[in-house]
DNA sequence: CAATCGAGGCCAGCTTCTGTCCTCGATCTG
DNA sequence: CAGATCGAGGACAGAAGCTGGCCTCGATTG
């Protein structure tokens, strides 16, 4: 019983527009194993349904599906379903600005009707994939981490997880989960946590293999109502143990359209600098940050720390770039600059 | 005519269910507008149209959508369209390796349906964002070029497109596309040109404008019947302007877990290090490529003007962590100010 | 144990769908 | 320009398919 012949014919044939652009009706009639008048009377179906299909007459005419004002049902194979997946993955971790939470919702769908098999591929693929920007380091957000909390949110359910706190203990909490807000780099979970009677913001990069708790609950409203803003005021107490301003010798514009800028305020100084002002708990990831533009810059005010990573950064190029390559490279020597042989004679540690 | 009751609900009730995990059978009754007993057929009926749906029963049983065998229609809504849209188009533009393609052909199947008015918020986002990795330069694959051309492609439609060819000529071709093919961090269409009677590969980032010539054609077989062995055996003919080995002091896991090591050749020398070969026409590019692991390293080969460019990004990052300008090419540092002079004299290492 | 909720068989009635006509209009090709 | 191709859509009869009631049964929760 119930093989709903029509309705999976309506589906296949949506799935067959969205494969190709034009599809004769012959041609769909006999994928679909009924007469082409039958065809006809489905794409109108479709229509009624709201799914744009465009049909041209004459030889080489036939059916295709356009842009309309609703989103169709996407019918990915498995291969994109893949990619789809590892995309939005990287997408949540802040590959793109602004569209985080939206990535990481589309994810949470996808997740939840994804096969197991291909799970598998995504955590093959994605696994090995490093982070955007990653090569300063930084902490990492697991992306099945963030979805299983996702989840959570979503349906309302409670949410367990091990949390290492600020001061490195570790415990086990059990809450209600909220909201996931990207904030800067980092997700954070905006939860209520009835052992305590409290709100409570988690780093999602602190959070240990959260599972469903397998428990209901009702969600309150936020105080403040909005989620955003409650977090903004919670991280606004919170200072990042190392803070830096910078003054890069290139117009603001030109950073922010190279991608960088994030992460902190960036604002004019004058019309051909400007300044950068940021600061993170990890050295490295500062220091990766404020070399990343590849353009000339000042120091003005940071931690000790900072200014060492970077001349160590800065010593490990010019180490590199005069290694051996000299004695034995072919036609390289040519390069020896008065720049160089200055920059090499500071550069006396040698790198690790 | 023709409302297709049954078959929309369907597609409802799929879209309802991939919006939460519970759905209780009554309320999807109240819901969709028919009784509970046609509810429990049409979840009998997707089904049996191979949708996975769970049920439990009891007091807050419901129905769940869960993973399967295949990938079911995802439904989104508009702003977790656009999410996967820009998604999509950074990692078409190689974010993560491997899936280039494929998320190409997600994405080409998705433009083609997403309402103008999303298409147009996608344009807003996706064009403010910069390339991953964008600081070292390195020529832009526009990811509405990409597209034009892949809808191409998979409609063996002829397109035309202006071309900037390598000594500088411009012109307009008209061709056969046959594959979009992501190598390196370049895209590549392999196609023929029946103008010249003859395969041609084309570098993505010199098309300009591509629009469909409004001509089918039928696909020949590209000669060797692979399309990636095509490209590969067109691009080794071809040597990219500048050429470089480096060697850096960490075992290759290390570098691939970081995401480097990618556009060229990726080899263990020893336990502790890896010899990496890479070639590219961009000096910036190539020294970014080098330098971004952000670890230490033996320039092997190469030309002196790659090592110049190491070397001033190395003294740019020396300079601004010592904030004098004193020596720096730029000239145009000013005074060094108290602040930054009285960072420099507490310079010393401190723990993490 | 009682209440809740899904599973599913059965049936009557009716809506809907299909295939097969048919004509008409648009479009491309020779 | 004529003919071929292909979509649009009306009409119709017969055959499915669908729906909403009913019913019983089993699982789960409190």
């Amino acid at each position: 019983m119930a093989d709903a012949p029509t309705a999976g014919r309506l589906l296949a044939l949506l799935s067959l527009l969205q494969g190709r652009r034009e599809w004769p009706g012959t041609l769909l009639a006999k994928r679909l194993e009924v007469s082409p008048r039958t065809v006809r009377r489905d794409v109108d179906r479709l229509r009624s349904l709201g799914y744009p299909i465009d049909s041209t007459s004459g030889p080489q005419g036939g059916y295709s599906l356009t842009a309309g004002t609703a989103m169709p049902p996407l019918l990915l194979d498995d291969e994109e379903a893949v990619a789809v997946a590892i995309a939005l993955r990287t997408a949540a971790r802040s590959a793109v600005a602004g569209i985080e939470e939206t990535a990481l919702r589309a994810l949470v769908k996808l997740e939840q009707v994804l096969p197991s098999e291909l799970r598998g591929r995504v955590q093959a693929l994605g696994g090995a994939t490093a982070l955007v920007g990653g090569g300063g380091g930084g902490p990492t957000v697991d992306a099945a981490v963030l979805t299983a909390i996702g989840m959570a949110c979503r349906d309302e359910e409670m949410v367990r997880f091990g949390y290492r706190a600020r001061d490195g203990a570790t415990g086990v909490r059990v809450v209600e989960p909220h909201a996931l807000l990207a904030h800067g780099r980092r997700w954070y979970l905006l939860a209520f946590d009835p052992s305590r009677t409290g709100w409570r913001t988690f780093r999602v990069d602190r959070v240990d293999s959260p599972r469903p708790a397998g428990r209901r609950f009702t969600p309150r409203s936020i105080p403040g109502g909005d989620a955003a803003a409650y977090l903004t005021k919670a991280l606004a107490g919170v200072v990042y143990r190392h803070e830096a301003r910078v003054r890069y010798l290139v117009p603001a514009a030109e950073l922010r359209s190279r991608g960088s800028g994030g992460w902190g305020g960036l604002r004019a100084d004058g019309a051909d600098a400007c300044i950068y002002e940021t600061s993170d708990d990890d050295v490295g990831w500062l220091a990766f940050r404020i070399a990343f533009p590849g353009v000339a810059f000042e120091l003005l005010e940071g931690p000790p720390e900072l200014r060492e990573r970077l001349r160590e950064m800065g010593e490990r190029l010019l180490a590199g770039a005069s290694a051996a390559g000299a004695q034995a490279g072919a036609g390289s020597s040519r390069s020896t600059t008065a720049k160089a042989s200055r920059a090499r004679s500071r550069s006396r540690r040698s790198s690790r």
